[in-house]
DNA sequence: TCTATTGTTTGACAACAATCGAACGATAGG
DNA sequence: CCTATCGTTCGATTGTTGTCAAACAATAGA
């Protein structure tokens, strides 16, 4: 696999968004990347296989939540918080707050 | 049935308030709701059978997104604004903003 | 009491989703 | 070239969800 697809800004859809979100493996994802920024797959010591966490990374990233760069063996992850904040103002920082403290 | 269960305010989670929004028909009585106030359960003129829109009415309610008033052969549905503001500052607003123009 | 109205519940079905083990693919390092 | 590492994909299983028609329950009005 050379390249991944991710959805561009004006395709974001926002029940895909909530429904990505709607998951508290994916939340813990989406919080930890908000909270400490790029991270490859396998450094988030979730309770869950690397298949099940494929998935979860997937969802996310067909959302449009997340990008996923290749480098090497790794893919690093980050937030897509520019176009989340651009297409939906606030519901970011509204979610993450309502999560919990990071 | 004589009293719908709602579920306490400290109960809301937030995994289940965003799964109930994830449904495009769910987050369209929400929006009606937000823009309109109290309504029947019938007056939504959505493309689904009764029964569908009960089940969605029910998802919503366990979720804790809106509340139900039983009048005579009526159940009147309206947002539970407060205490959704409360639980999750900030959310609801910005999804019926990320939802488009009311 | 009979009937129309409003909404819930039940039962069914097809579609989808979460999860796992195993097989696979790509890359880096010997 | 061989092997270990990182992550995806496949196949299977198990459970959940959206949808509807039909039956039901509760109320209001004639």
């Amino acid at each position: 696999m050379r390249s991944l697809s991710h959805p561009g800004r004006d395709q974001l859809d926002l029940p895909a968004v909530l429904y990505a979100l709607s998951d508290p493996t994916r939340l813990e994802i989406v919080r930890r990347l908000a909270a400490d920024g790029e991270r490859a797959c396998g450094t988030f010591g979730l309770p869950a296989t690397k298949a099940t966490l494929s998935h979860h990374f997937k969802v996310l990233r067909e959302a449009g939540l997340i990008q996923t760069r290749v480098e090497g063996v790794h893919r690093y992850n980050s937030l897509r918080k520019q176009d989340l904040d651009a297409r939906f103002p606030g519901l970011l920082k509204a979610v993450l707050k309502a999560s919990g403290p990071c």
